[in-house]
DNA sequence: TTAGGAACGTA
DNA sequence: CGTACGTTCCTAAG
């Protein structure tokens, strides 16, 4: 058998690789925004990566350490003892990188007592007796001895891991002037500093080589040490003991019992979802691309091992042949498959750019593909199966909703909806189009065209089968939610795709006058301060550039430096006005106003380009947007509109009711999330705040300041107020100390004293994180879940990240959850009651609705009900309502 | 052209 | 060393 034709084994030294890696990269070009450094981790698997596409092994594992212990140490306690503490950016790289390899489906091996060497020598070994071409990777020199005929070292050179050097016996025999089966002799004379074995006082690689050419190798140079002349001599025969161990700590063991010989080493398929997973986590963006293109290759090359790699999934299916039905034939086959009693139907929109191109529709074993032409008569059946309740399973609902109703179809009986159910089971991803669910869920690979294809180089799929795929896609992801995550998706999370939707796309009306009156006056005073700011500093910059203000603020005006960042020293508001503080220049004052007009005058453009042309801005909400729960609202986010200033007053101004209408009414929650703490906490004191009615912050502050409510000063308020809303994000006294510009130690008084009224607070929140820390995750009063990965992190960063965000989750989340339910309730009723009225916005805690005329006393009544019975808490939910022409007027 | 960071708007 | 978002600009990569 030719080499070309023998599979190749590929082991790798994980530390090693791992650890070259380390200081190959510089650690502060890779680190997460968690704090993760990823230098080593991204090394490595780069390197990974370019051997996989270069040397095409069909076998392949890496070897770990799993201590600095092993055999060696027992048998000589100094080994590799002058090997410092492992820098502490190296730590807890090693996990993530195993993380990283399970995701790829490549097997690591460690063996207690032993060194990952020994696992090499061993796989290579075997692997070389079983015909396998071998290449070892590792840093370490005493691997030089494993190479022979079939097996090649790959050694990482001085430039650290982006190339190897390929050592073959011809390359051994060339560097070393030795046969690679001698090396280890070489290195028990001369000794090998990083493993702290000492070697023979004045013998280099040169004598050694020499007396091993002469005598043979070492047992008989040992023997004829008396021959040897001169002080190397002597130097021998005193320290010949040393040689005599170092050889028997160096020789690689090739026995090591593994759980796996080499044969069982085959490549397996990639689990794409997982790798996607880790990856994500690790910031790897490029790095993935390249793993998805290998997995893609790899993956349409070998359908048959790809369902057996992930886990646990039915083989795979075949899809059904595609018939096209129109008029009578699809009258039937809908009557038929949706009578009493069937199972749901697949469904997937055809959206091109002129709207509605065609149905799929599909079941368990039938795919029916529908045509379709707005205006044609002979639709009945399909348009009536599609808006009534006959239950559909779709991915991505909301935009396929959207797409029929301005087609002027109704669509009904939405009961799965892929998209949402795969963000459900993970609040933090991202959502995936069909292919790739089709991949991360059923473990199957199919190509969709490429759009940005003018000549596809595939057919496009059938919208027929993609419904196919999409319904069994909701049959694998239903059984993995529990039932408390299958009730947030029931009762809330399908039916208010039809609220939001309609919410899009009723829009909400905006006077461009008021607009475009505003960007003139803000263009006119950013140019205007922009001016005096110059002449401050005797030159023009971009002020909208952190970079060049840095050379102004410390390098011209020599001002004293600020928070560090990762471009320099930041010149963000909160830093200017320290500056401002410690070393006042009217250039600083002039450069926050600029800020402020530029930011504002930005927002006011974005506002006007999103007018269309009924007049309304339509923005878009994401309901797979957030971690918690919440909605998120994008193109434009009519979520940050600002309301703090007086010019951000004047924006929120320009939204109003439209032309039928009689005014804007706007609803919120008043303190929702504290009221939610009071509720899981049980805490009496806050319970009996709200219950009060009191204001709240006066209350409390009476309660910690020990003074009558009507004593409470502002100070007192402003102090407790920033402390209760921290609470819910996991304030420490040092924020706390920075926010309110108090010493920590103040900090820290207030806290306890804060504790020391409303201490079940605090131990609920704790509660949660140490409830997280068990189960894996969190949950709102409605059962919605959120994992969390990191609460065991040994990086402290990541780990109190992770907790702060955990002990939040519960909070905004549940609150989420309630202004779901009111809104629900709020569609009811003005659907029920057949109402003009209809909601335009939802901020979080606050709605916006437009009201018709004759309904404003109906549609307050409604909101205010609904929203303050959404859920049953330990207290009331208060609400806030207030009216107006415009959003700004409807405030309160 | 693209991706990441800084900055900043909201709840 | 405070949670959750989206958008904008600048800048350094590609």
């Amino acid at each position: 058998m030719s080499d070309s034709e023998k599979p190749t084994l590929l082991v790798i030294d994980g530390h090693s690789l791992a650890f070259r890696a380390f200081y190959a990269l510089p650690v502060d070009s890779f680190v997460t925004r968690d704090g993760q450094h990823t230098n080593a981790i991204h090394g490595f698997l780069s390197m990974l990566l370019l051997l996989l596409s270069q040397e095409k092994p069909t076998h392949l594992a890496v070897a770990f350490d799993i201590s600095r212990y092993s055999f060696r140490t027992r048998e000589y306690p100094e080994y590799k003892g002058t090997r410092g503490e492992t820098p502490s950016e190296f730590i807890g790289q090693v996990p993530l990188l195993e993380e990283a390899l399970a995701a790829m489906n490549i097997v690591t091996i460690t063996k207690e007592d032993y060194e990952a060497d020994d696992i090499l020598a061993t796989l290579a070994s075997r692997g070389a007796a079983e015909g396998f071409r071998v290449l070892v990777v590792s840093g370490d020199r005493d691997s030089i001895q494993l190479v022979n005929d079939d097996v090649t070292l790959l050694y990482p050179n001085a430039r650290g891991v982006s190339e190897l050097k390929r050592y073959d016996r011809d390359a051994v025999v060339e560097r070393y002037g030795i046969e690679p089966e001698q090396y280890p002799d070489v290195a028990a004379l001369v000794g090998e500093t990083s493993d702290n074995l000492i070697g023979i006082d004045k013998v280099g690689e040169k004598t050694a080589v020499k007396w091993i050419k002469q005598y043979g190798g070492l047992d008989q140079i040992l023997e004829h040490a008396d021959e040897i002349k001169g002080v190397v001599g002597e130097k021998l025969r005193e320290q010949k003991e040393n040689a005599v161990r170092n050889r028997r700590l160096n020789r690689l063991v090739t026995d090591v019992e593994l759980p796996v010989g080499p044969a069982d080493l085959e490549r397996r398929q990639i689990n794409v979802n997982a790798v996607r997973d880790v990856f994500d986590r690790l910031q790897f963006r490029t790095l993935l691309e390249r793993v998805l293109k290998i997995a893609a290759s790899e993956g349409a090359t070998d359908a048959i091992t790809e369902a057996a790699v992930i886990d646990e999934v039915s083989p795979s299916q075949t899809a059904p042949v595609v018939r096209t039905l129109i008029d009578e034939e699809l009258a039937q086959w809908l009557s038929r498959n949706s009578a009493e009693g069937t199972a749901p139907l697949g469904l997937q929109v055809e959206i091109d750019a002129s709207g509605v191109g065609g149905f799929g529709i599909a079941s368990a074993t039938d795919s029916v593909y529908v045509p379709w032409a707005e205006g044609r008569p002979d639709y009945t059946a399909l348009e009536s199966w599609l808006a009534g309740d006959s239950p559909k399973y779709l991915l991505g609902s909301k935009r396929q909703l959207k797409a029929l109703r301005q087609v002027g179809l109704t669509l009904g009986g939405i009961s799965f909806d892929t998209s949402l159910a795969a963000w459900l089971l993970r609040p933090g991803s991202k959502p995936e189009d069909l292919a790739s669910q089709v991949y991360s869920v059923l473990g199957e690979t199919i190509t969709l065209a490429d759009p940005n294809q003018l000549v596809p180089e595939v057919d496009a799929l059938s919208a027929a089968t993609e419904a196919w795929y999409v319904l069994r896609i909701s049959e694998a992801l239903a059984e993995k939610l529990d039932p408390g995550t299958r009730k947030v998706l029931d009762d809330i999370e399908l039916p208010i795709v039809n609220v939001l939707a309609t919410m899009e796309l009723t829009g909400i009306s905006v006077d461009s006058e008021i607009l475009a009156d505003l960007r003139t006056r803000l263009s006119a005073s950013a140019a205007d301060l922009a001016t005096k700011a110059f002449a401050e500093i005797g030159h023009e910059v971009n002020l909208g550039s952190p970079k060049q203000l840095q050379q102004v603020l410390f390098e011209e005006l020599n001002m004293p430096k600020t928070r560090a960042n990762k471009t320099g020293y930041s010149t963000d508001a909160a830093s200017l006005a320290d500056l401002q503080e410690k070393s006042p220049h009217p250039f600083l004052g002039l450069l926050l106003q600029h800020r402020d007009v530029t930011k504002l005058g930005q927002i006011v453009e974005t506002l006007e380009k999103a007018v269309k042309p009924d007049g309304r801005i339509h923005t878009t909400y994401d309901q797979t947007g957030t971690s918690t729960g919440r909605i998120s609202s994008n193109d434009p986010n009519l979520q940050n509109i600002p309301v703090k200033t007086e010019v951000g007053r004047e924006i929120r101004s320009a939204f109003r009711h439209g032309a039928e209408f009689e005014t804007l009414l706007t609803a919120d929650y008043s303190q929702i999330e504290m009221r939610i703490m009071a509720h899981l906490s049980g805490d009496e004191g806050l319970i009996e705040a709200f219950n009060a009615g009191e204001d709240l912050h006066r209350f409390v502050g009476s309660r910690i300041f020990h003074v009558d409510p009507a004593d409470v000063t502002p100070e007192m308020r402003t102090k407790v107020k920033a402390m209760s809303y921290g609470l819910a994000y996991g304030l420490s006294a040092f924020g706390l100390s920075k926010q309110l510009r108090i010493d920590t130690s103040e900090a820290k008084q207030l806290m306890s004293d804060y504790f020391a009224r409303f201490g079940a607070v605090r131990d609920y929140l704790r509660s949660v994180v140490e409830k997280a820390r068990d189960d894996g995750y969190t949950e709102t009063i409605f059962g919605r879940r959120r994992p969390f990965a990191d609460l065991h992190s040994k990086n402290r960063v990541l780990r109190e990240n992770a907790e702060r965000a955990a002990l939040n989750a519960p909070i905004q989340g549940s609150a989420a959850d309630i202004m779901k339910i009111a809104m629900l309730g709020v569609a009811e009723d003005l659907r029920d009651q057949n109402l003009g009225s209809r909601l335009l916005l939802q901020v979080h805690d606050e709605l916006v609705l437009e009201v018709a005329p004759g309904e404003l006393e109906t549609i307050e009544s409604i909101v205010r009900t609904r929203m303050s019975s959404a859920a049953d808490l330990a207290v009331p939910l208060d609400v806030q309502v207030g009216i107006g022409a415009n959003w700004d007027a409807a405030a309160h």
